[in-house]
Parts: C-alpha cells; structure tokens; sequence
DNA sequence: CTAAAATCCTGGTGGC
DNA sequence: TGCCACCAGGATTTTA
C-alpha cells in the first residue's frame, strides 16, 4: 500500500497510539526486513528507545527516537502498519514486532517481504539521495521546471525515479499525467513550458486528492470499497474516457503498466 | 547516457 | 477443482 498519500495517511494515523510511547522489545520474523543490522543487533538496539515523532520523507515513514537513532520504515509493495494488544493473534505475515510500554505491540505486516526496516543515527544513508518533496509550497513551479533542464529519457519513468522527484507511485504518475493531458511517453525534453506547469498542478492536485481521499475512508479502500471510482486513468484500461469516451489503453513503459487516453493525452 | 530485464516475494485472478 | 500463466501500488542491480 505503497505511494506518498497512503504513507502519508498512515503516518498521520500512527502518531496518536505511538508519540511518546518506548519501545521495550523486538523480535524479527524474516531477517531481510531490517536494514543495515542484523536481526540481533536490531533487536538489542530499540529497546528503551522513545518515539519524539513521526513524519514522513517520500515513500518512507520517519520515527524519530530518543538515543538520536531514525527508524525508517518502507512498505513497498504490501507492507503495514498495525498497532495491536500484545496478547492479540500475530498474522502470519507479519515480518517485526516491535513492543511498547503500554501493553500494544507495533507490528509490521508484509505479505511479499519486499518492505524494510531501517535503524540509523544517519538518516542521509537511507534518504540523502531522494529528490524533492513535491507537495509542500516551497517546492515551485519553477523548481519543478529546472528538474527537467537537460534531463533525457521518457516522461513516465521519470516521475518514477525518486531521485528526480520522490514520493510519485504508479498510480499517481499516470493521474498525473492524465489530469495533465499529456502523453506519458513523452521525451522529457520536449515538454513545453506551458505543459510543465500544466504538470506541476496535476501532480499535486492528485497528490493532494489522494491524501484528502484516504485520510477519509482508509478503511473502506482496504476494504475494497469503491477506491477505483476516483481514478481517471489507473486500472481503467478498456473503460471509456471520462473526457471523450474513448478506450484508456494500457501498454508497458520502464516495466510498469501504463494507463492513459491516446486522444486526451498528446 | 537511456532503457530494458532480472531480482526480491506471496497471493489473487482468470483461462482452460 | 486443479493447474498455470500472469498480474500487482516499489526500487535496486544487472545487462544491453
């Protein structure tokens, strides 16, 4: 349940149960989920730690912890986040269970283990290469526009990368560039002025939407409630275009699928 | 330099 | 019901 406004809600609904608590235990079930340590030097490590607060850098959850340490945590592409009574049933993929000082355990449920869990006093080791946020307003639109200055390559894969800008997923990247009309396989450096800005606003218009959006109903998306209506473009392929009606096609770009309106998106 | 493919993993889905 | 190919919101590494 990865892509910034998820994170972003997630992280949001964590601080309540976790601002303030210690950590008092933890157990790693798959070794891979922590990141650079050991399972053991993990384990002996957080324990006695505070959480001071909890915000997020792109895709990453960012606890702040008392000893200076950074927790970050990345979900990839099936993690969560449960804050659970420490004598309630453990799902079986729950990969690191994190105790706290109040009797509920932080648990960190990933079913296809591609999740990660950092523990560093360096916190420029695991996000010192991440470009720029793109939702807060001192990222402008000329920011935004100098990102592209000599940049080559198609422009779905680079929303993608997040060295160029962070926090951009699959889903918002071709939101973004259906809002924006413009056709994801385009050469970066044909974009037009115009274009870029038009951009600017359809990625942080979509941004912003799917935070707003989840912060409501995050239940009823994991649910499997009515989630898909609000896209334009993802996972719509064969569906007419709710501009002109055409198809939205889907084909392959950088490896990921890629849904747009060839009429609507030049 | 871009870019595609392989890699890490499990589970759901749809075709036959 | 079984089997199988394919798909999945990420990101890094390898190969071309």
């Amino acid at each position: 349940m990865p892509e910034l406004p998820e994170v972003e809600t997630v992280v949001r609904g964590l601080r309540a149960p976790l601002v303030g608590r210690t950590f008092t235990t933890a157990k790693v079930l798959w070794p891979k989920t922590v990141k650079p340590l050991t399972p053991a030097e993990f384990e002996s490590r957080l324990p006695s730690q505070k959480v001071t607060a909890i915000t997020r850098r792109a895709k990453y959850l960012q606890f702040q912890l008392s000893a200076g340490d950074t927790m970050f945590i990345h979900l990839k592409m099936s993690g969560n986040l449960l804050v659970e009574p420490t004598d309630s049933p453990v799902h079986k993929h729950v990969r690191a269970i994190m105790g706290l000082d109040n009797g509920h355990q932080l648990r960190f449920k990933d079913t296809r283990k591609f999740g990660r869990i950092y523990l560093t006093d360096d916190p420029h080791s695991v996000i010192g290469k991440l470009g720029p946020e793109p939702l807060p307003d001192s990222f402008t639109v000329d920011d935004f526009k100098a990102l592209f200055a000599k940049r080559r390559g198609r422009l779905k894969p680079l929303l993608l990368n997040q060295q160029f800008i962070a926090g951009i997923g699959n889903i918002y990247a071709d939101e973004s560039c259906f809002i924006a009309q413009i056709d994801p396989r385009r050469q970066a450096d044909t974009l037009s002025e115009t274009e870029l800005t038009r951009l600017y606003q359809a990625i942080r218009q979509a941004l912003n939407h799917g935070i707003v959006h989840k912060g409501a109903s995050l239940d009823a998306v994991y649910l499997g409630g009515e989630f898909q209506n609000h896209f334009q473009a993802y996972g719509r392929t064969g569906q007419p275009c709710f501009t002109c009606g055409t198809e939205i096609s889907r084909i392959v770009l950088g490896g990921r699928s890629t849904h747009f309106c060839s009429r609507c998106q030049q």
